[in-house]
DNA sequence: AAAACGGGGGC
DNA sequence: GCCCCAGTTTT
């Protein structure tokens, strides 16, 4: 794929879907960006954001968290997949970051990596959406689709992050996550995707390769 | 690199 | 009943 031609890609993504983040707005803090990340792990945004809203109604701060018992943090974020295993990690996120941070939630890729249940994607999240770095959080939607329309050629996640900081535009990096989910959730679907209504599909040959294939 | 983890909702 | 999901951890 040519310069120009990513370059109308991402324009075209971004006049539809626009660039505002989703509900990590929501989140007022850079702990609660990332505990919102934890829950947001393969959970559904309505439900993700269900969580969110009733544990930290609750429990707003990593003391509050730190002090709590685990099934009442499990109780409150329910409607999260895989509840008891991240209420277990999220109080001791909270411990960890009390304990060995000072309190404050670390901003760099490594350390953030060193909590339980935090991968390179939630770690990248917390550096973009709470902390307003650049990064480049590559989930399931990024590397599928960056697949598909053919920006990279790659097997695994952190093989696409690597390749797609050569080929995306400065300007497009800190938006290029929240395009590929919206447009992964709307439109380029993991299965049935819907081409026909896909605003890119001229630029992408996707459609035409699993055509070949039937 | 692949399987396990984990559970509610959609079909 | 079977399959999926804004991943991470373990084999």
């Amino acid at each position: 794929m040519t310069d120009k031609r990513i370059e109308k890609v991402l324009e075209i993504l971004t006049r539809t879907y626009g660039n505002n983040p989703w509900n990590w707005h929501t989140r007022q803090t850079p702990f609660q960006v990332l505990i919102g990340t934890v829950l947001s792990q393969r959970t559904r945004d309505e439900k993700t954001d269900e969580a969110a809203k009733a544990l930290f109604a609750r429990y707003s701060s990593p003391e509050m968290l730190a002090a709590a018992p685990v099934k009442e943090i499990a109780r409150l974020i329910r409607s999260a997949n895989y509840y008891n295993t991240k209420a277990q990690r999220i109080k001791e996120i909270s411990k960890i970051i009390l304990e060995r941070h000072g309190g404050d939630t670390p901003d760099t890729i490594s350390d953030l990596m060193g909590l339980p249940g935090v991968g390179r994607k939630t770690a990248s999240c917390v550096l973009l959406y709470g902390f307003k770095k650049k990064a480049l959080p590559v989930d399931t939607h990024v590397h599928r689709i960056s697949n598909r329309i053919g920006l990279v050629t790659t097997q695994t996640a952190e093989q696409s992050e690597g390749e797609l900081w050569k080929v995306i535009p400065e300007k497009y990096v800190i938006f290029y996550n929240e395009l590929m989910v919206k447009h992964g959730q709307r439109v380029c679907k993991p299965i049935s995707p819907q081409c026909p209504k896909c605003p890119i599909v001229q630029y992408c040959n996707y459609g035409i390769k699993r055509e070949k294939l039937d």
